[in-house]
DNA sequence: CCTCGATGAGACATTCATGTCTCACATGGT
DNA sequence: ACCATGTGAGACATGAATGTCTCATCGAGG
């Protein structure tokens, strides 16, 4: 049986079509049920057995991208060494997520009032419990709020993909273009 | 005769369509015409008249915004003061038309290699100029690109506009919450 | 008061993405 | 070799947004 159960785990064939179909709506968020399956080289039949419609297959992808995001919140260690090297690690561990994460941040703009997936919510709070404690810590300033810091991070990174995504900068810099400029800003610091 | 030359100028009537479809359109990019007729007070007939297709209200709004860019370049005399002040007052100026920006912004992804409004390109050199020119003059760092910094600009007025827009942040400290992380970043400075 | 022009409402055709279904085919397991 | 399951291709219905058209109405200007 080519099938293992439906769970914690997916069908590899599933999984390969979500990576696929993560690569294309990153590039062209209103690509065509047709144009997934043709990017993950099925037919559109089968794309809909895998995925009841377009909303389940954004669902799946939304729950792709926060286990990816939460997964690189892990990884990054945020409660470890300085918040500077831990925001270092987390913009490292997003990376190759970056480029779903802006699609379904944009996605989410949509949803006005809807309820949002609950991951986000859990997501959100730890990137912003994050801030929180640098500014406790005394390496984050205290006049930006912690909201607004997450929300800035989110769009600095769907930022950076894009402009990578369209050549307008390059790829190898994309960590230290967040980092740098969420950290110290474009101002030339006098001790430097 | 309620109608004037077609020209620089535009009629009162177009004008309030269009202002009235940039606020909805930043609000709801996937606005119906229908929904952007009501939303002006207007049938959707007579939008049609006003505006050919959706493409042209696009394409009109593009026009506007551009428009209203540079009007903030202007306003925002970059080449007076300290690259810093200047910073502010751009984004001060930038500020009522945030939202149209950002949604222009995302609607310009969409075209993949299709050719941008040349509009933008003068706007992106004359923003890209004044990190260039701020790095020369020693007030900003050198190892962030102008072209990145010009698309952080672009992405934090988007983004920010988005956080007030979605009530996660206070409109009051739209200004600021740009211009302190655009120019210092999250860091703490020691001086400080 | 009358006329002309703009408008709103609605009918209508068209296009496009979506979702469902059928059928022939191939591949893998028995 | 046989059978079953998954698949691709295509036909088909559906719904939604768009664009066009007609017609009755309203209002301003002559």
């Amino acid at each position: 049986m080519s099938h293992m159960v439906y769970g914690r785990l997916m069908t590899l064939d599933r999984e390969q079509v979500l990576r696929s179909a993560a690569a294309l709506l990153s590039r062209k968020s209103t690509a065509t049920m047709d144009e997934v399956a043709r990017a993950a080289g099925i037919g559109r039949a089968t794309l809909h057995r895998h995925f009841a419609g377009r909303d389940a297959l954004v669902k799946a992808l939304e729950s792709l991208g926060i286990q990816e995001f939460e997964a690189a919140l892990d990884a990054a260690r945020l409660d470890e060494g300085t918040s500077e090297e831990a925001l270092r690690r987390l913009i490292a561990a997003v990376e190759p997520s970056a480029g779903l994460m802006s699609f379904l941040v944009n996605e989410n703009q949509l949803f006005e009032g809807d309820e949002v997936d609950e991951g986000w919510n859990r997501a959100d709070a730890r990137v912003s419990a994050f801030f929180r404690r640098g500014q406790e810590r005394g390496e984050f300033r205290i006049d930006l709020t912690p909201a607004w810091l997450t929300e800035a991070l989110y769009g600095l990174v769907g930022t950076a993909a894009w402009s990578v995504q369209a050549g307008r900068v390059a790829a190898q810099d994309f960590q230290h273009m967040i980092v740098e400029l969420l950290l110290g800003g474009a101002r030339r610091s006098v001790e430097q």
